[in-house]
DNA sequence: TCTCGACATGTCAACAGTGGAAGGTAGAGT
DNA sequence: ACTCTACCTTCCACTGTTGACATGTCGAGA
């Protein structure tokens, strides 16, 4: 249940609504923290039952600008400093990799070929994001960008790890020594 | 819901209960796919409804063996194959990041070396499972060595960017062009 | 003036995942 | 004979996640 920690991080840096928070979602945080509209309403509404953020202001269209509450602040500095984070890394891409023997030679390569291809443009992507981010020397701006870095990063490492594994896959069997 | 492929990727190997796949997640899938005793048993019920599986043979204690149908192994084909997989990574150590600014910047410091230990410690454990499994030439095993040097690298990479975020957030602002 | 796209929130059913309780059997070793 | 461990399955309550549906308003431009 880490979406309500995300909420608050964000509400920590400036108030919104529920609408803003989803657009940031959908922009910075998808690549991290996925969460539909549905999930953020709910959420806030929890979030402000329990006092951990409150309604600063009501504007057009019954929009409902949320902000972070001392409690909230609390909360968070709680999650971030001493809550352990638990490595709960589901990989489909990764589940498949076991069993690519169930199909031909041919078809297991053309899987990590299309990893491969999936890293490349992944990381196309992200670079290209970070050339449009207008980058100010926020707090978010600052992280936003470390954690990008770490994007490009995981993507140049899945890609040389794709062409490895395919690499593996056509050479012959036997003790190599790897 | 990709639990149901890898438990038909596992049946497509050998014929198993659901407790000794129970056994085979907690050592080997664990780090990809985590699987709790209820979801297997609820999901090899269902499949087995479905047709994808059946039971073969019925042992000591109430001990059901499953063995995947044709059915089954087409389903899994095709998943392999036809189904794009999609990049869910919900990264609970990332998040953290973007958040790092409402701590002090001993702490944030903190929270990367934290990772830094983590990765390392990620990256030996994930060494001594490769020295300890049995690595005969199955196809379970040639891609599980697989999936292993991915688990190697990613940590590997982590530990390196987590090196470079630390460095970030020590030295002065400004633009350095990185 | 009208219309359309962006703004804005709420609710619901269904499924996936977690954690624990409950209940029982076979077999190995004392 | 007894006990303990590993074996083996089922069920349940709770939370998290998804996707769709419902409902409506403001403001810019044709």
């Amino acid at each position: 249940m880490s979406l309500r920690h995300a909420l608050l991080g964000l509400l920590s840096d400036r108030r919104a609504s529920g609408y803003d928070l989803l657009k940031t979602f959908e922009t910075s945080l998808a690549n991290v923290w996925p969460a539909t509209q549905s999930q953020i309403y709910t959420e806030l509404t929890k979030l402000a039952g329990s006092g951990l953020i409150a309604v600063a202001a009501e504007g057009p269209r019954g929009r409902k600008e949320y902000e972070i509450t001392g409690e909230g602040m609390a909360e968070l500095r709680h999650w971030l400093t001493e809550v352990t984070p638990q490595r709960t890394l589901r990989s489909d891409v990764l589940l498949r990799v076991f069993f690519l023997g169930v199909l031909t030679p041919e078809q297991a390569h053309a899987y990590l070929t299309d990893l491969m291809e999936m890293s490349r443009s992944g990381y196309e992507q992200l670079r290209q994001l970070h050339d449009s981010v207008d980058w100010d020397d926020g707090n978010l701006s600052v992280h936003g960008r470390i954690a990008l870095e770490y994007g490009l990063r995981f993507n140049a490492m899945r890609r040389e790890w794709a062409e490895w594994a395919a690499q593996q896959l056509t050479q012959p069997r036997g003790r190599q020594g790897w």
